[in-house]
DNA sequence: ATGATGATTAACT
DNA sequence: GTTAATCATCATG
C-alpha cells in the first residue's frame, strides 16, 4: 500500500460529514469494515473504516504496489501497466465492487494483512475534492513507482525524477 | 509533457 | 436536475 487518504468525521470532505445515508452508512460500522462507493458514476473506490462503530471515518485506499496475481490484474485491467496507481484503478484489478461494500476485511477473500515495513512517508494535501482542501491528509511513500500523483516538489530535496524509458 | 473532455451511476436537493 | 474522494482518450507543445 503506497497511498492513502484520510477522512474524518469533522472533516466537510469526509462523507460522513453530514451523518449517515443510505449511501455512506457503512463508514459507520466500526473499524475493519470496507466501504465501498461510486464515483463519478464509473468508479468504486475501497475505503477502510477505522474509528469504532458509530463514528464515521475511513481511509482512502489510493494506490498498491502489486504484489502477486499481476497477470489477472491486467487482465481486469485490459492494459499491462497503471494497474494500481490510482483508487478507481485499484478496485478494478482487484475486482472491488459494491458487493463489498460493508464487508469485514479482517477475514474472507479480501483481507488486509501486514505487509513490508514502511519506508518514507510524506504528508501533502488531497486529491480531487472541493472542500477541506488543505488539510494535509494524503500519505504516500515518495520513493514508491506505483503512486497516482506524485508531488511536485518533496520536503526537504527536489524532484527526483526517475528514468522511465531505456 | 500537459491540458481538456466526457463517460455514467446513485444519492441527494 | 446536480454533483461527485476518477480515468481514458484525444489534442496540442
Amino acid at each position: 500500500m503506497v497511498e492513502t487518504e484520510a477522512y474524518r468525521p469533522e472533516d466537510p470532505a469526509c462523507h460522513a460529514y453530514k451523518g449517515p445515508t443510505m449511501r455512506n452508512r457503512n463508514i459507520f460500522a466500526g473499524p475493519g469494515i470496507a466501504y465501498v462507493y461510486v464515483s463519478y458514476g464509473i468508479h468504486r473506490l475501497l475505503n477502510v473504516v477505522c474509528e469504532e462503530e458509530g463514528i464515521g471515518s475511513a481511509v482512502l485506499i489510493r494506490a498498491l504496489r502489486p504484489v502477486e496475481g499481476v497477470e489477472l490484474m491486467q487482465e481486469r485491467r485490459g492494459r499491462p501497466k497503471d494497474l494500481c496507481n490510482g483508487p478507481g484503478r485499484l478496485t478494478q484489478a482487484l475486482g472491488v465492487d459494491i458487493a463489498h461494500d460493508g464487508r469485514d476485511l479482517t477475514e474472507g477473500p479480501l483481507t488486509l494483512v501486514p505487509g513490508e515495513e514502511p519506508g518514507e512517508i510524506v504528508a501533502t494535501t488531497r486529491i480531487g475534492i472541493s472542500r477541506g482542501v488543505d488539510l494535509p491528509w494524503r500519505y504516500l511513500a515518495p520513493g514508491e513507482r506505483d503512486v497516482s500523483v506524485r508531488p511536485k516538489t518533496i520536503e526537504g530535496r527536489g524532484l527526483r525524477r526517475e528514468r522511465s524509458r531505456a
